[in-house]
DNA sequence: CGTAGAACTTAACCTGCATTAATTTATCCG
DNA sequence: CGGATAAATTAATGCAGGTTAAGTTCTACG
């Protein structure tokens, strides 16, 4: 079934009855998005949190000289949006495409918010997504502060084993924060510690 | 009173009854902190979630040449917490510590799950604290990847005006990722755009 | 007040990573 | 399979920001 990834990952957290279970189903949206197409473009207001059912997405930023920076990588079983743009319904500043053919579970912000009142346990789903995911955002930005990029490589590796074999090599640098070219050059050079 | 500030600050996201509040601030203990004085340290867990309700507070970590990298400054309405340690129960990588001479208000987490089955609303509360701090997390990620030195400082003044003024110059440049000499050198030279 | 320790400044030199550009290899798709 | 396009490599050169070190100003507090 469609939603099984969906409810076995809420399952993990929080207990729903069949009933919510069906009450929540009903306000999703199932949608396809093909490799290297735009779920939103920044200027856009981005009113959906988005679940990967199947494929993998990407969030990022494009910089004054058009160099990308991603945010975020979201594959199989994980959330991904534009929080800023989520919670203040004003313009994104990220982008989000498809990075494989991707099977995607769309989720608008005020239904929501209407399945709070009458799910708790779904509130307290997202709190808990929320609280994890920037216990992860506090780290990342430790790391971006005091690692050198071998570090920080070395630390995607660990964290990421899967994503490491499947994403294109500039996808990783950008994620890390240098460029493809010294990523490369890294890679094929004597390393040193760590 | 003494926790004016900390109802004020739920008041305006979510509502509680006078017995709701009773029942939070039964939970919560006050604490004093000198300057300078740690409130956690690295390496310690961190059990506690805190509302600052004067003076100012800092997390920061501390990398392998002895740098301190300051993510969070919490002046008095806000709250601190090092989330990995707090959500997993395990040894803190962050420090704590007090700018200024402190007032705290804190609440165990323990405390805390126990008022979510009581008081709905509390966890409300603090589900969109933790979704404005991603959205907050999320776009100083994407500045530290994408913008110059110069940027970076440009936008801490424009979003923490009154932090500028209070704060020494070292812990901004630790905060926007540079070191001292070189804010100082940017502060002091004819400066570009941005 | 005075003085000791912080905080800030200045300047010379250094380096990690960026930029550019050319070449090679992999991947897609008709 | 083959040709086009995207990804990865290599190498020369450049620069933002770091490091070190010495000097100066500020600040706390006895």
């Amino acid at each position: 079934m469609t939603f099984d990834l969906l409810l076995q990952s809420i399952a993990e957290k929080v207990n729903l009855t069949k009933a919510e279970e069906e009450r929540l189903v009903l306000a999703c949206k199932l949608r396809r998005l093909k490799k290297k197409t735009f779920l939103y473009q920044e200027g856009e207001v981005q009113d959906y949190v988005v679940f990967v059912n199947g494929g993998c997405l990407r969030s990022y930023s494009i910089d004054d000289n058009g160099v990308e920076h991603i945010l975020q990588f979201a594959p199989s079983g994980w959330w991904i949006a534009d929080m800023q743009s989520l919670l203040n319904a004003t313009p994104a500043s990220f982008n989000i495409d498809a990075i494989e053919d991707s099977e995607l579970i769309l989720l608008k912000q005020s239904e929501i918010n209407e399945l709070y009142r009458t799910i708790p346990q779904l509130e307290r789903y997202f709190r808990i997504l929320a609280e994890r995911a920037l216990a992860t955002a506090q780290q990342r930005l430790a790391d971006a502060l005091s690692l050198t990029a071998a570090e920080r490589y070395s630390n995607f590796c660990q964290r990421y084993p899967s994503l490491i074999q499947t994403l294109p090599q500039k996808y990783v640098a950008s994620y890390i924060g240098i460029t493809p070219e010294f990523l490369s050059k890294m890679l094929n050079q004597p390393m040193k510690k760590s």
